[in-house]
RNA sequence: GGGAGCAUAGCGAAGCUGGUUAUCGCGUCGGCCUGUCAAGCCGAAGAUCACGGGUUCGAUCCCCGUUGUUCUCGCCA
């Protein structure tokens, strides 16, 4: 190899290098044989050149060339020399040169490729995921992969400028009952006796503000076995945080300055120095999401108004219940929404629990379609309210409150989509506030909305047990196009709150003493007021890199079904680790 | 756990209301070709139409089930 070994990149010649000779080591990216004269472009990861095996070079080489096929991995020795400008070629970096070939030799050869490596594969995800070092030469992946660790940089970048302090916890640690479910790792030591793999090192990192850490982040690998979805693996990464004696003032502002250096170092993009603000609640009504797109408008309204005056009765029997009649006027689009269209946003909305999706078109004669006649005896009323005009859609979705917005909002994502209301390569950045720190699960008790070491806001302090569905916590989200991009928090420092709050979602001391005691006792020497955020490190980058999926931002990622295709796990094992573990297995039959 | 979509050569796709020798592009193999850069031209091989059942004279196409996979609701403090 010596001999061999690369004196330049693929991707650093220009015509200054005329006359020189040089080494390059790669991959056969295209092979182009035109008989007397022969190209190979190789590739490698600074990028391409164009090697020729002119017609009088020796046997060997016209032989070795003959034989090259895609991604052979070869060195090859030759001299530079410039293009005529006519054979220049602008969309290549190294189109000014080319290298006449003196010597090749074949490192490695390459079998059939189970697809093309191009710029963005075409073959199927299981494909791509089993042969995952093939996908991952390819360009996007290369610039994806490039992204992640420059984002990563930045992040360690900034943070350091602000005097964090990046510190390691552990990844074996005590199953916790609260959020998602446990993966779980047996002690052979301790038998029947278990590890978890953290959700996220919250609890740790909470105790580095006791032992006056002061400022601290990690880039931290996360556990949840919890069903995957395109923004969701079982294991993810997160930029974790927390500061000592913060408001969430400070954090806020903490984490605008890391996204805007991010943007900038990485993207070369200019973000707004302070982000928007919307409370929960308002998000949820306008939006009808906490965590919204709002890179276009089309608002939720509220339509109860009109209700009373209208023979329509399904929305009356909802009002009746206590829930809520909402609309979306989508605008100039009645030509364009057939019966058919419309029935598929209806689909979406029913995924969200509604029964249907009533909507009528506006014309110069009035309503018409769907609820049209309910409602044209107060056509010019309800043109006004809404801002409605000629050639509209709307939209109108009676359901319980949650319901209502939620699914119309789920319409209003898709209409977003479908009409290409926004442009897609911006970034629109906002916090969620004033999230309600319980909420009522399905057996009527109550719950943490987000997790249990989250402050209620001061005011509701003295009376958080009267109804604590009303309690606003200090809880905040960061929304970054329509992704949950960090969620955070104010975290409980006082032992006295902590208690009222799990006397609130009904957790008796012993047992908070038994899950996470470790965390409680530490806060009795002198914890410190504190407060932090996790930004998931894949989903920014998704985003940044305009992806649907965090799969393309993670080398090698598990599939929607929690596996991997290329190392094929989860496995069987060998039933001796079972037995050295105490473990014994049991698979129920599945019913029928 | 529920819902929806998809499954046709190595890869990506076409195949209209059921009758085709199952089509096309890329790749593979062979040949030709002196300037390409998605090279071109000629030729060849390559398919249990995911699997199992049903309807039918006849199924890639319709129906049921299974498997795989993607999206999604639940779940994800």
């Amino acid at each position: 190899m010596k001999e061999m070994q690369r004196t330049v990149t693929c991707g650093e010649l220009r015509k200054e290098f005329d006359g020189k000779e040089i080494i390059l080591n790669g991959w056969v990216h295209k092979n182009r044989n035109h008989g007397g004269v022969h190209f190979i472009n190789l590739r490698d990861k600074y990028g391409v050149t164009q090697v020729v095996i002119d017609e009088d070079a020796s046997e060997d080489i016209l032989n070795i060339a003959n034989d090259l096929k895609y991604e052979y991995c070869v060195a090859i020795k030759g001299i530079v020399r410039k293009r005529p400008d006519s054979m220049i070629n602008p969309d290549m970096k190294t189109g000014e040169i080319e290298v006449s070939a003196k010597e090749i030799v074949i490192l490695n050869k390459c079998d059939t490729l189970p697809f093309m490596i191009e710029e963005e594969s075409k073959a199927n995800e299981t494909l791509r995921l089993k042969y995952r070092y093939l996908d991952l030469r390819s360009d996007g992946m290369q610039k994806r992969i490039k992204l992640r660790s420059d984002v990563a940089y930045a992040t360690r970048e900034y943070l350091n400028s602000q005097g964090f302090m990046e510190i390691e916890t552990p990844t074996l640690i005590k199953a916790t009952p609260e959020g998602a479910r446990d993966f779980l790792v047996p002690s052979r030591i301790h038998p029947g006796k278990f590890f978890a793999l953290p959700q996220s090192p919250q609890l740790y990192k909470q105790i580095l503000m006791v032992s006056n850490f002061d400022k601290y982040f990690q880039i931290a690998r996360c556990y949840r076995d919890e069903d995957a979805r395109g923004d969701r693996q079982l294991e993810f990464t997160q930029i974790d945080i927390e500061q000592s004696f913060v408001s969430a003032n400070d954090i806020y502002k903490m984490t605008e300055g890391l996204m805007c250096h991010i943007f900038k170092k990485t993207m070369n993009i200019e973000l707004p120095t302070q982000f928007q603000r919307l409370t929960y609640m308002d998000a949820m009504n306008t939006y009808g999401s906490d965590k919204p797109e709002l890179r276009f408008d089309m608002k939720l309204q509220d339509f109860s108004s009109y209700v009373p005056n209208s023979d329509f009765s399904v929305f009356k029997t909802v009002l009746d219940n206590k829930g809520a009649v909402r609309a979306i006027v989508v605008p100039d689009a009645a030509p364009d929404y057939s019966r058919k269209k419309i029935t598929e946003l209806e689909e979406i909305a029913k995924q969200y629990g509604a029964n249907g999706l009533a909507w009528m078109k506006v014309t110069p004669e009035g309503f018409d379609g769907g609820v049209a006649k309910f409602y044209n005896n107060q056509f010019t009323e309800i043109c006004n309210g809404l801002s409605a005009k000629n050639n509209d859609l709307i939209l109108l979705m009676g359901a319980d409150w949650k319901t209502s917005v939620t699914s119309l909002g789920a319409v209003r994502k898709q209409i977003g989509i479908d009409r290409k209301l926004y442009d897609p390569s911006t970034f629109h950045f906002c916090w969620i506030v004033d999230f309600p720190l319980f909420e009522k699960n399905d057996e009527g008790n109550w719950e943490a909305c987000h997790h249990l070491f989250s402050m209620p806001q001061d005011h509701y302090l003295d009376t958080m047990e009267e109804n604590p569905g009303e309690v606003k916590g200090d809880l905040y989200d960061l929304v970054l196009n329509g992704y949950e991009l960090a969620s955070g928090s104010i975290r409980v420092h006082d032992p006295e709150i902590q208690k009222r709050i799990f006397s609130i979602v009904g957790i008796k001391e012993e047992e908070a003493m038994e899950k996470f005691g470790f965390l409680l006792e530490s806060f009795k020497f002198g914890a410190p007021p504190h407060g932090g955020i996790a930004p998931g490190l894949d989903r920014l980058v998704m985003i940044m890199a305009g992806e649907e999926s965090i799969r393309e931002v993670i080398p090698f990622p598990k599939n929607a079904m929690a596996m991997s295709p290329m190392d094929d796990c989860p496995a069987e094992v060998d039933p001796e680790q079972i037995r050295e573990l105490s473990l014994k297995i049991e698979i129920p039959v599945k019913e029928k």
